[in-house]
DNA sequence: TTCGACTGCCAC
DNA sequence: AAACGTGGCAGTCGAA
């Protein structure tokens, strides 16, 4: 049963359930209290109905504020995104009344950028801004059901509909998941990070300036190069290099390692430092954390791969030393469960490799490769990588060779991705979502668009040097090479996300409600009571079989859970 | 003063 | 060892 949902922006709200063609009318009605006529909804149906609305985004966190949790949902917004991908019109406005505008043959309105503010300081506003962009004459409801309708047809219509049907449906699943953790927060022990803080870096100074231990260290290198240099500054550096007689290319870490000079081991340590104080320095910790709880803002679908990304806060990029103030409530625990080798195992499965499936069947896929790398894991592993990132250089050369000898298939797979990247097509997930196409710049430049005729001259073999169409043809091949893997991967984490939030859902509460804190790409962090870490575990090991089904069938590929039970997410 | 390009480092 | 994919974010620096 879907049901389709509009608030009125004061509590209440309007529903029509939606018959089984998605358009006939089914009943209809107007509450005051929508989140109360929901949990009604929720608790009493038969069959766990889907929620059909405009945008997760915006409906679901005022319904949350009452403590509602809701099983399904049909995000109209994503779905529009994910079908205007497939249809090559990747970044087309996707909000329901630039859909509905669509439909109709109107002029089609611009997204409004969706601003839920730096993370802890909550929203003060009196009525929750209509971002559907309908023209304000149209009937809400009456667009919304005739715009899931339109994108219920135009999934039939696909190839492979009923995987386009999962994948809609857990793009949606993991909006709901990505307001659920955005509320609940990651437990983040304040105390314990400025006592991290201050430890490296010195007691927190007044706004604005260097903490004690950078400031000292900023002194000792300008004494070492005999001249004021702010070591914030790569201009700066680059020209002190020179002056004491070791210029170098860049300031990149790597670089002055390589360089011997007693200033090297300062500039590094300070680069270290300088990086947490301002990244995730006392800045961010006012910043983004409040009540012992960080709460980032995901943005679901933000990356093209179907990866998610955040907005603010920096939460997909949380540094291993600062995950020491990741801490468990008193008498919880974290449960951080991840996808080890995710991306080749997928690269086994969708390729149907049957040497790369068969060690992909064992939990640690590069140490099974080994054989066939002269028994080292280190170069299987930087064959496997090299064959779905593109890279040619260094000495993966003879590693891909090997590759293409051994995972013929495998390589084919990845392979065939480039060459459609390098003329210009689209490259598709498993369950369906689409790479954006190439600019009206790069078709210029690689096809010969626009009027000029035929391609630029190459032949595949020329170097990068003055030949920019090549150049830019390789890099798109990397890219689509990538994005099959890296789409597909984010899928398989869409999918077992929602099965785990399923699972969670369904356990006895009696225990306690174990919580989704955190998700990262292959990762995820269970925020769960001592008394329920047994049936939690259960919980993500029945999820990854379950996924593994949904999404490849009877597969003999293995997708092995790193599971940690911990205090500390730093011991993950 | 504001803005964007650029650099560099963090995560997967 | 350092050209290999997706991102976010802070700082510098020159242009508007």
């Amino acid at each position: 049963m879907r049901i389709a949902v509009v608030p009125d922006g004061e509590g209440g709200g309007r529903l029509r359930e939606l018959a089984a063609d998605g358009v006939s009318e089914a009943s209809l009605w107007r509450v005051s209290d929508l989140a109360g006529a929901i949990a009604d909804y929720e608790k009493h149906a038969a069959e766990s109905p889907r929620w059909v609305w405009a945008s997760t985004d915006e409906v679901y966190p005022p319904l949350m504020e009452h403590s509602l949790r809701i099983g399904r949902c049909h995000d109209v917004a994503l779905v529009e995104a994910l079908l205007l991908g497939h249809q090559g019109r990747f970044g087309e406005a996707r909000s329901l009344g630039a859909a509905w505008a669509r439909l109709h043959g109107r002029d089609v309105p611009p997204d409004l950028a969706h601003h839920p503010g730096t993370g802890v300081v909550p929203q003060a506003t009196l009525f929750e801004p209509d971002l559907s962009t309908l023209p304000p004459d149209v009937d809400r409801l009456a667009a919304l059901v005739e715009v899931h309708a339109d994108q219920q047809r135009r999934i039939a219509a696909l190839p492979s509909p009923d995987r386009f049907a999962l994948l809609a449906a857990v793009e949606s699943a993991g909006a709901l998941a990505a307001v659920e953790m955005a509320h609940v927060g990651v437990p983040w022990r304040a105390d314990v990070h400025d006592k991290l803080l201050t430890e490296q870096l010195g007691p927190r100074p007044s706004a604005g300036a260097r903490p004690g231990v950078l400031a000292e260290l900023a002194e000792r290198i300008s004494d070492a190069f005999g001249r004021q240099v702010n070591p914030d500054s790569p201009a700066q550096l680059l020209r002190a290099f020179a002056a004491i007689g070791h210029p170098v290319p860049s300031t990149r870490s790597w670089v002055l390692r390589r360089v011997e000079h007693p200033v090297v081991p300062l500039l590094l340590r300070y680069k270290e430092l300088a990086r947490l104080h301002s990244a995730n320095g006392w800045t961010w910790l006012d910043t983004w954390v409040q009540h012992g709880r960080f709460r980032p803002d995901y943005v679901v679908g933000g990356v093209v791969s179907g990866r998610w990304a955040t907005r603010g806060g920096g939460a997909l990029q949380i540094p291993k030393v600062v995950r020491r103030a990741v801490v468990a409530d008193p008498d919880w625990t974290l449960i951080a469960a991840d996808a080890g080798q995710l991306e080749p195992r997928i690269l086994a499965a969708v390729s149907g490799d049957h040497a790369l499936a068969a060690a992909a069947g064992s939990d640690d896929l590069y140490a099974r490769l080994a054989g066939a790398f002269e028994g080292d894991r280190q170069r299987a592993k930087i064959g496997v990588l090299a064959a779905m990132y593109g890279q040619t250089g260094g000495d993966a050369a003879p590693l891909l060779r090997t590759m293409r000898r051994t995972f013929p298939r495998a390589m084919e797979y990845v392979d065939a991705a480039a060459r459609a990247g390098e003329e210009g097509l689209l490259v598709r997930s498993w369950l369906g979502r689409t790479c954006p196409p190439p600019s009206p710049m790069w078709r210029r430049i690689v096809l010969g668009d626009a009027g000029s005729g035929a391609p630029d001259g190459r032949d595949g073999r020329d170097s990068d040097e003055g030949d920019p169409a090549g150049r830019a043809a390789r890099e798109r091949g990397r890219f689509t090479r990538n994005f099959v893997i890296q789409a597909t991967a984010a899928e398989w984490a869409l999918v077992f996300m929602a099965a785990v939030r399923r699972g969670l859902a369904a356990l006895d509460p009696g225990a306690g409600v174990p919580q989704t804190v955190f998700f990262q790409h292959d990762e995820l962090v269970l925020h769960v009571p001592r008394a329920a870490v047994d049936s939690a575990v259960e919980v993500l090991r029945g999820a990854e079989v379950e996924t593994r089904h949904l999404l490849f069938g009877a597969t003999e590929v293995r997708f092995p859970l790193d599971i940690a039970v911990v205090e500390c997410y730093a011991d993950a």
